[in-house]
DNA sequence: GCTCTTATTTGACTTTCGTCAAGGCTCGGC
DNA sequence: GCCGAGCCTTGACGAAAGTCAAATAAGAGC
């Protein structure tokens, strides 16, 4: 039996629609990792050349200046896929935030396999189109928002992917989750510093919008006031 | 004969690889359209259902906040596809920088065509990824680097993108070029005002950087310096 | 339960960039 | 060549966010 067969996202990641010949095929060039936390899977400028699919856990692909800034580009959820098959490799870092299990494959297997099955390209393709918009929206958060505005945009944004991510059907945004963030990599998603970001956490939890029970948990009291400040 | 045929971009745009019979299918769902500089191709929010190749003109993609600010998320050139293809309809306006001719297709008509041909579907993910991976660089631009170090950044940018345009192959990038875009459309590209944009510019001018022998025209005098204050 | 380490919060101060307000320059139309 | 509208530049000022430094709190390991 192939692991493609206990799969947890295998219905919702780019492999979905492959029959099982193909999947056997996929499942043959890939092989399952784990990432503990902090672990890094690929490091910028490396050419360790592979890409993968997240089965569990929370990954961020990160861009950093010479002099040590980090800007946070993007965030991969489970069923997401990582890397860059195809042309140059980019200039990105892929970290676990939490334990974290993929699937990886060499890009030379990938991008071969790929070639050769164009449901599964198309898949990517989607998805492909799907970060790019989501990125763009950031885009506009980064250049435009004001740090409150970000700060508000950002949990909106955490309460409707983290919800997505449960097993069970969600039922619209979660109102309590756990940040797979520390504040300084909010920070570093919203191009903010650490400061700033506790700063704007303090002043929700005092207006009553938000409740913050621990380090890594928040809890929406006031979702209005939150869509309200997120411009 | 199909205008596809005298097709300026026809080997870099998307339709490259397609054989005669398939240019002509595609021919036969297309239009050629133009666009005069200032004019919109795609509102925010309109579901006017369309996809584009840009086959001459520079034009750019927004996003906007409710009370106005604008901020640039992309910037297409000739032989660069627009919209989005399959599911939800972006929010992002498509505006012509320059004048621009381009050739249009009814959205549901491109992605039938587009799932019936790999070839072409594994082109647009390659263009997909590689824009994905210019919007990422971006928002480290825009989420960690200052004022002149954004500039810089850009300015190098502009004279490598309009360098590749030309027909003649191109010798690196160009020291002269033209702008398509006014200070304030600068501003909206890097997260920045009007003011500060010509504040940076007239100082890199000062120290003998660049040369602004007009308002659209930039000459890079001292690229080292450049590179250096881009970060 | 205690201690130590590390993350986070808070405060005081600085800097950068945005805002507001003139003024000047370009370029297109005559 | 002259005129005028719209861009662009410049200056003075203010506000938002960054920096530096210290205090506090939360977990991890014992």
């Amino acid at each position: 039996m192939s692991s493609c067969d206990t799969c947890v996202v295998r219905n919702r990641a780019i492999c979905a629609g492959l029959d099982s010949r193909e999947i056997h095929a996929l499942n043959a060039i890939g092989r399952r990792r784990s990432v503990t936390a902090g672990e890094p899977l690929i490091w910028e400028d490396d050419d360790s050349l592979l890409v993968a699919n997240v089965i569990d856990g929370v990954l961020k692909l990160t861009t950093s200046t010479e002099d040590g800034r980090e800007q946070i580009v993007g965030v991969a959820y489970p069923s997401d896929f990582i890397g860059r098959p195809f042309g140059p490799t980019s200039k990105a870092s892929v970290v676990a935030l939490t334990d974290a299990r993929v699937c990886v494959f060499s890009r030379n297997d990938f991008d071969r396999f790929a070639r050769e099955h164009p449901e599964l390209e198309h898949k990517l393709l989607e998805r492909t189109l799907a970060e790019l918009d989501r990125t763009r929206s950031w885009m506009m958060l980064l250049g435009r928002k004001t740090a409150p505005e970000k700060i508000a945009t950002f949990l909106l944004e955490m309460s409707e992917r983290l919800a997505e991510t449960g097993c069970t059907p969600s039922f619209g945004p979660a109102n309590r989750f756990s940040l797979p963030f520390s504040r300084q990599q909010v920070a570093d998603v919203l191009g903010l510093t650490i400061e700033t970001v506790s700063r704007q956490f303090t002043k929700l939890k005092n207006e009553g919008v938000i409740e913050l029970p621990s380090r890594r948990e928040v809890e929406i009291v006031n979702r209005g006031a939150l869509v309200a400040l997120a411009g």
